[in-house]
Formats: structure tokens, sequence, C-alpha cells
DNA sequence: TATCTGACGATAG
DNA sequence: CCTATCGCCAGAT
């Protein structure tokens, strides 16, 4: 099991993360919430970085709360959002992003 | 049972 | 605007 994350909890990121869209942008947080378990962000983390390339996530749509990326993956991470048309400057989301 | 860990979040200075 | 702290949640040791 993956350390700080609910059982049951993966799966349900996971299905709140297929629902965002190109372009969108979700903080770890609101992901949590939404999967039933708000302050969970962590959780979020967990997941995201305990799943492999097969998983098709689209893990770079999700962002810190204040709009900052995702530590060690800044480049990777904001070369995607811009090819979907989000704004991106010194390694955080322009814009409402957050929420 | 106590302590540590982390792709987090909110606040204070 | 930036760093420093503290609070959070639950599994792992």
């Amino acid at each position: 099991m993956l350390s700080g994350v609910p059982a049951g909890f993966r799966d349900e990121v996971i299905r709140a993360l297929v629902s965002v869209g190109p372009g969108q942008v979700v903080s770890y947080g609101d992901l949590a919430a939404e999967a039933g378990f708000p302050g969970a962000a962590r959780g979020v983390g967990a997941v995201l970085a305990a799943s492999g390339p097969d998983e098709q996530l689209c893990w770079w749509r999700v962002v810190y709360a204040d709009g900052r990326l995702a530590p060690g993956h800044e480049t990777r991470q904001a070369g995607l959002l811009r090819a979907e048309g989000v704004m991106v400057r010194h390694g955080r989301v322009v814009g409402r992003a957050h929420r």
C-alpha cells in the first residue's frame, strides 16, 4: 500500500482526474475533495508519484493550490500545460487555474 | 504506541 | 514576493 493513501482513495482520485479535460488544471486538494477525502491533498501527490507511465494519467494538470507545479517536474509539466494552452510563468500556472 | 514521510495547504513575517 | 512554520491524513516502520 502507498503511504498516506486511504484505502480506495487511489481509484477515486484517478476517476476524478480523468474527468479533467485538456486546458484545465486542478489542485491536489481539489482532487482529494472530489475523491471524497477532503484534506488528503498529500495523498493525491502520493498516488501520482506512485503511478507509472502506463497509467496514462494526466498528472500534469494537477498543480498546487497556489498554481505551483509539481516539484522536480516543472519543466516537463510546464511544457505539457503550455501545449494545451495553459499559461505558465516562472514555474506556476497563471490565471484562474487554482481551485 | 511513537515517529517518520510526503508531487499539500494556509498563514505569518 | 519569498521563506519559515505549523497543521493535515493515513500508511509504513
